[in-house]
DNA sequence: GTTAGCACTCCCACAAGCCGAGTGCTAACA
DNA sequence: TGTTAGCACTCGGCTTGTGGGAGTGCTAAC
């Protein structure tokens, strides 16, 4: 397929801007007074006749103005919109308060993010698979149980309970403290496997089972850690557009939202393609999911030091406006990095 | 008000069930087929007619067959439904499997409950006002970082991360340990005033300041338990009803659901309130968040131990299943006692 | 290659009309 | 006095039809 020469492409652009402020089908005309062309409507007519038998716009039917097609807003999205310049305009930094409790600090980023874009949001908190664990320590909390905290890299605190059948002495205790932390400390989550705890058990050998108790359910914890939290926001957003408010639509997409298993597929999809940008754009069919078929979506990946990396989403109409939202995407990659980088204040 | 008869408490009552089922507004042939009355449509008509004076029923219309109304609706709930046999219905026990994350717990319920009824059901996590503290611990997780634990009475577990200047010693570490376990363990979190804290830093005076800060993020922590968890489900499902499908009352619906803080004000009243069953009905207008004012709200107070209480709800339409839904509520509310009480298995 | 003009198409909004469901009322009946 | 049959009437919803408007494609002239 042979490129599209200048005027085409001004006149597409034309199209997809009016398209996106309206969300109505636009005719020849309105590009012939609206655009700096100088053209008059019929040839108009004429260049929009050839784009839409090249595919870029199509006619919802005879006698309407002109939308565009997925394939006409994949060329907006990779040729046609201006980048815009990225200055990190600053967002509100309220988000920096509580630093301690990411998942509040990501809830807040999705929904200043829903916002201000009138779209949906949706978030994953980080995944470890290569973060290493920083502190470990077992507490006998009563007779029959003991609870496991561990500190991951970053400081992720996971918990977890340990039931025993009796309780264990202090030395034990100890002993089994410093063994865990000599032995685990700076491992990822990738590189405790059933060989290091096989490893492990065997050093802690006079305990034997109770520590083999303790050491699965550890690794356990450690490990499930790929249940990977997505948060969303402004999910009612999309009643906003007409071609997604039917009842039926906005259904099935609000069950994805719900369903957050269902996006788990874009964020895998999302890491595994690596642009210089790290933005992914799906237009319409391009998605992964089923359910947004009507939809886009663009994606950002955000890097958290080595292998720290999550993903944010946002979930709107076709006609969405591209460019903001990449230019928010972009500004928030950042400001994530820095929140999370930053030595956290009190 | 005088009470109604015989005969007109059977046509409402033919009248209400019929229309749950329907959603259509009902006539009076209907009645006099549909019910074992035996009543010619006519003398229904006149009765109906009576019940609308009496304001139970009402005409959309004029020539229109006749809805319930609010009031209609609290007649039925009070008066009329029948009480379903409390058969605990076994429900699956999957929920026992992963015991130890409350959360997931909780959702499950949730998502069953919807799944159930058709409706939207939300969960909170049990209140832990008068819950005691059980056990307490501090660690050095880095030179200027230390990781709070703090586990409350039913294994609630709790972290914060508290930044000081410098690195405790080893020494004070253990002392602050057993002064803090010593002096809050059983303590609620209601009881963990001012005062205490103040009596506390008085006995550790030596390491004053640093201290100091590690007593404030404590009680800090403790206490900002205040924000209850509210998990929903099934929010979608307010779209299968098209008395509540038109996009702007689904909006200012979901929006609630998603801003959970709104919730809140749910949980608080059902609290307040409390009959025999703990069972709470709230119909239209009656319910205290304005958005609701189509709908009806069911709430379910759940009470384990001292305490420590958490609340079920069912929002649904109207003319929701009332019986099917105080019947899921009771028996949910039987198997919540039953899985948290029980001594959790590995 | 561009433009003006024109006939044509098709959607949409609106009005008119019909149908059916349901009512209220009246009169007859037990 | 309570119940029933009958009938005229009302009103919402559906279907049909019509006109207007927006936009197109085509042709012919510039």
């Amino acid at each position: 397929m042979q490129e599209l020469d200048e005027r085409k492409r001004k006149i597409l652009n034309a199209i997809i801007r009016n398209y996106l402020d309206t969300g109505e089908p636009v005719g020849s005309r309105t590009i012939s007074k609206y655009s700096d062309l100088n053209l008059s409507s019929a040839t108009i007519r004429n260049e929009m006749s050839d784009l839409e038998e090249l595919g870029y716009i199509l006619q919802p039917h005879t006698s309407a103005g002109r939308i565009p097609s997925d394939q006409g807003y994949r060329f907006y999205v990779d040729n046609l919109m201006r980048e815009k310049d990225q200055e990190v305009t600053e967002m509100k930094e309220f988000m920096i308060e509580h630093t301690e409790r990411m998942e509040q600090v990501l809830q807040q980023m999705a929904k200043m993010l829903a916002a201000n874009t009138n779209y949906t949001a949706m978030i994953t908190s980080p995944s470890y698979h290569k973060n290493k664990v920083k502190f470990l320590q077992l507490s006998q909390v009563d007779e029959e149980q003991l609870l496991a905290v561990i500190v991951m890299e970053g400081n992720l605190v996971k918990n977890k309970m340990i039931s025993t059948r009796e309780a264990l002495d202090n030395e034990t205790l100890l002993k089994l403290n410093i063994l865990l932390n000599t032995s685990l400390n700076g491992l990822s989550a990738e590189e405790i496997n059933l060989g290091t705890i096989a490893k492990l058990k065997e050093q802690a050998g006079i305990h034997s089972n109770i520590v083999s108790d303790v050491l699965d359910a550890l690794a356990g914890a450690i490990q499930e850690d790929e249940e990977l939290e997505i948060y969303t926001s402004g999910t009612t957003n999309i009643l906003k557009y007409p071609e997604l408010s039917d009842s039926q639509k906005a259904r099935e997409l609000l069950d994805a939202f719900e369903e957050k298993k269902q996006l788990v597929s874009l964020v895998n999809e999302s890491l595994s393609s690596h642009e210089e940008t790290g933005i992914q754009v799906y237009i319409g069919s391009e998605s992964p999911i089923q359910n947004m078929k009507d939809c886009s979506v663009v994606t950002a990946t955000y890097q958290l030091g080595e292998g720290m990396t999550g993903t944010i989403g946002i979930i709107g109409p076709k006609r969405m406006d591209y460019e903001n939202v990449m230019d928010n995407l972009k500004t928030l990659k950042v400001q994530l990095d820095a929140v999370f980088r930053k030595p956290r204040k009190t």
